[in-house]
DNA sequence: CAGTGGTCTAGACCACTGC
DNA sequence: CAGTGGTCTAGACCACTGT
């Protein structure tokens, strides 16, 4: 029996065609744009807004769920429900492939991360043979197998990007793209090392919800979208010499990008 | 009593942790993914997922509130609930904005769409002068006042993005920019025709879920998160000339960029 | 341990759709 | 009209968190 919540929400309109829950959600809702709830601010308990809006519990769950849908708080087993903490975000510059940057020894995201006060950590890496979807291989010009490598990169050890790159296996296989660790400049340094020199870069951007399994490697919370970025990268001769498919943490991310008005 | 459900859903495994709502969601989202459901179709009504599964009527709607969330599946009052049809998406070219597209007369949204068959739609066109926002008054070199172009795009009847276009007033009052149909070309055509000639873009790219507001001016079904693009456009001189922000569905479109390797 | 959210039941009445 | 999903109640037991 805890006391009545904060003063910061009303009361219902019973005349109002509106559903009891969506009312409920439209008071919380309208509380944290305001800022009367802050950023990791622990919203009243759903015994609290039962008791205060006079509702049984599904109903103010339901209120909650909806929230929760839209992305504006994230509940926490046992503890309580929070307005959802806006995380660091990270932001993919138009030049970031440009020639210049591969110049030094570690790995864009490191720099970069490093550069921002983040800690940047890479994991799950696995490179292996394996045959392309049908998608892939057609963005590859078909061959009949490629090398896979596949790596998850966190921050300040959240997750927030999923990524595998292909890349045909007569370009790659027997090199130091198919280690582990490729080196200084990263893969397109190899690949520019082998002679495959980098002309341009086609980047397709799709937003959408999650996979069970998306949520899980990436630790999603409820409400939170997923950037579905694939990039193919164009040797000077036109052919894709790499196709890499990423899968980030919306809320992780701002791309940016310029583009010719000519 | 409707019969027992087709023959495509297994039974619930008693002794997994995994909560009944979820496995119930598992195998309807198994049998959507391998296409036992297709987009359109319909799936069993709740009563006979009730009667099948032998649970309560909010056990099952837990399951499906779950496939909605997920932007998998949309339920209509007093219809069923549906596999979420992929409506045709628009693709944002990156030389979308490229001079030789403006020659002509009809605006690009137009020429595409028809280009595609389908039947392409601007409404909710209004202009106004306002007071800009602290964002957008940064990104046009802080005007006290701004010329204000809203209007939301359709395809088929169905809207898939809105946007706002802010000018300065000194560029803007008084031209045609400032009427709501700005000739042949857009006002991308207007401003190099008043000497404003134009540069290159800066775009930004953020993918969320909608607010309410957005959920209705889109119509947007549960589980369909939007891209929200910030465009500035820059004069040869380096001023911004415009700064246009756009809320898109994210199930209408996948951007497409071009990036150089130099 | 008390308080929190997570799951589930068994009802009820309503609003919308289609025949 | 029957069948559908939408809303709501009043309970119950559980699992997780903190002290």
């Amino acid at each position: 029996m805890p006391p009545i919540s904060s003063g910061v929400l009303g009361a219902l309109d019973p005349t109002s065609d509106r559903a009891v829950f969506r009312q409920i959600a439209d008071q919380l809702r309208e509380a944290i744009d305001k800022g009367r709830f802050k950023e990791g601010d622990k919203l009243p308990s759903e015994s609290e807004l039962v008791e205060h809006y006079g509702v049984s519990r599904m109903t103010v769950r339901n209120s909650l769920s909806l929230l929760q849908t839209e992305g504006l708080v994230v509940s926490e087993h046992g503890r309580g429900v929070y307005v959802r903490p806006r995380p660091p975000v990270r932001r993919l510059a138009s030049d970031r492939f440009a020639r210049r940057h591969r110049e030094q020894g570690k790995s864009a995201f490191i720099v970069e991360a490093d550069a921002a006060g983040s800690r940047p950590e890479v994991d799950s890496l696995e490179v292996r043979e394996e045959r392309p979807t049908q998608d892939i291989a057609a963005r590859l010009g078909s061959p009949r197998r490629v090398l896979a490598r596949r790596r998850r990169y966190l921050l300040d050890n959240r997750p927030v990007e999923f990524a595998v790159s292909y890349l045909p296996l007569d370009i790659a296989r027997g090199t130091p793209i198919a280690e582990p660790n490729p080196g200084p400049g990263g893969i397109y340094a190899r690949l520019e090392e082998l002679g495959h020199r980098l002309d341009h870069f086609d980047e397709e951007i799709r937003a959408r919800m999650p996979s069970p399994d998306e949520i899980k490697t990436l630790r999603l919370a409820a409400g939170v979208p997923v950037i579905h970025l694939i990039r193919t990268a164009h040797d000077t001769t036109g052919r894709a010499v790499e196709v890499c498919d990423t899968v980030m943490a919306a809320d992780a991310y701002v791309l940016a990008y310029q583009l010719p008005a000519t």
